[in-house]
DNA sequence: CCGTAATGTCAAAAGTATTTTACATTCAGA
DNA sequence: TCTGAATGTAAAATACTTTTGACATTACGG
């Protein structure tokens, strides 16, 4: 199960982006767009720097882990 | 392969922790952190996190990813 | 309302991260 | 030099991320 709360959707739609926008400039599927969005599960690594890259922002403040679980 | 830089050996010297000690306060095992430090693989994202955040610093400064991969 | 674009979802397969167990290498101190 | 502690490494198993292909649902302009 995934823990980690994201904003993707929001500076997505600011930018008048598309889900497959978004897929096909990263080079992913649009399939992870959408399961990274709907909280199915977390990117990798590098896939979260490329969302931050490319929406203008930091990997700290497009993601969020529940402060409970960093012990 | 794996394109992302950290400096987490250097941060885990100055806290004068082992690998194993990082490895125990976050929950993975030493060979995580050894494969980790020595460029084997990336961590997940939530790992990524707790690194950052027992090593008193953030994702963002803790890993680079090559500047050519963030197109 | 109708058509279409955008999004949601699913199952199977492929790729990647992590664990477990085990052993090898390095290095500092007694 | 000898010992023990710390680190490096490897193979097999498991879990998670991503892809592919396909179909369902939602939302919106005509």
């Amino acid at each position: 199960m995934n823990i980690m709360k994201n904003n993707i959707r929001e500076l997505r739609k600011e930018k008048n982006y598309r889900q497959e926008d978004l897929a096909t400039a990263l080079g992913v599927t649009r399939q992870t767009i959408n399961a990274i969005e709907n909280d199915k599960y977390d990117p990798t690594l590098l896939l979260a720097f490329k969302l931050a890259n490319i929406l203008g922002t930091t990997v700290d403040k497009l993601f969020a882990p529940d402060p409970e679980i960093l012990k």
